[in-house]
DNA sequence: CTGACTGCAAACGTTTTGCACGGTA
DNA sequence: TACCGTGCAAAACGTTTGCAGTCAG
């Protein structure tokens, strides 16, 4: 999926340059920070204002063409919305990578949840450790 | 666990009224955001300042004697450390139930991540949906 | 052309800090 | 008694808002 505009059209969302820059960026680094997407963004286009991407970032979590990752000890990450998966939370360096998720671990999942009464609408799995880089770092 | 004054000395840190307080809201709430606790706690000792509920969870989720709980959507909730479980997190209401972790995804977790040169510390998984009580209020 | 979107700057709420005082061990 | 912990008030920070101008459809 690299075509943004269509992507934001399809939910109802004007396919501003800003909104498509923030996509990019999210698609090029998988998960970031509010002030990473700012950042990033504003080394190319120093105009584009914080503001705005709160307001889009809100807007399109809404429409869920955006994902919040919401991590222990951190600021939320956003990602962009794609098929169910496990993330791995480096505690050391914040990165954030993905797992396809397991279909046992769906399948457990749902059936423990089919004993309650509850609607399941989400799942959000997040695993805490030391990724492999900060391993090397640590025993250098 | 009544005996917060141990637990405490425990982990290093002065047994005072108003972490004992904190303590015993956790404990008697599951789960709680700080102004919640702040709400919970001035209720009885108004004297209790907001600071201070600040720098004793951050302290005690440090000792790890509390264990912070972040959500989509809202602020992050804490609650007494104990064993690995689930959170089903109503969308609607914002309450949070816990489930005891399931063997088998546990250990489908752990072993999709010994393939993975990743040292695994905590999980965490979150189930997003509606309550029982959220479908009767909605219903009718 | 029009309504939706942006950027700016101000407002707001939350979290953190510094310091003088008070309480635990 | 010594030191850690508390409360207060101010500061810092992150996020939201209102508005005038701009742009996508």
């Amino acid at each position: 999926m690299t075509n943004y505009a269509e992507l934001l059209k399809e939910n109802g969302l004007k396919a501003t340059f800003q909104r498509m820059n923030i996509l990019e960026v999210l698609e090029k680094n998988g998960h970031m920070s509010i002030d990473a997407i700012y950042n990033d963004i504003t080394k190319i286009h120093p105009s584009l204002s914080l503001a705005t991407i709160y307001k889009n970032i809100i807007l399109m979590v809404e429409k869920g063409v955006v994902v919040e990752v919401p991590i222990s000890g951190l600021k939320s990450k956003y990602e962009l919305a794609k098929e169910d998966h496990i993330h791995l939370v480096c505690t050391e360096c914040g990165d954030v990578e993905d797992k396809p998720c397991v279909k046992e671990t769906d399948i457990v999942l749902s059936t423990l949840i089919k004993k309650e009464s509850f609607i399941l609408n989400k799942r959000q799995i997040n695993l805490y450790g030391v990724c492999k880089e900060c391993q090397n770092q640590i025993a250098s």
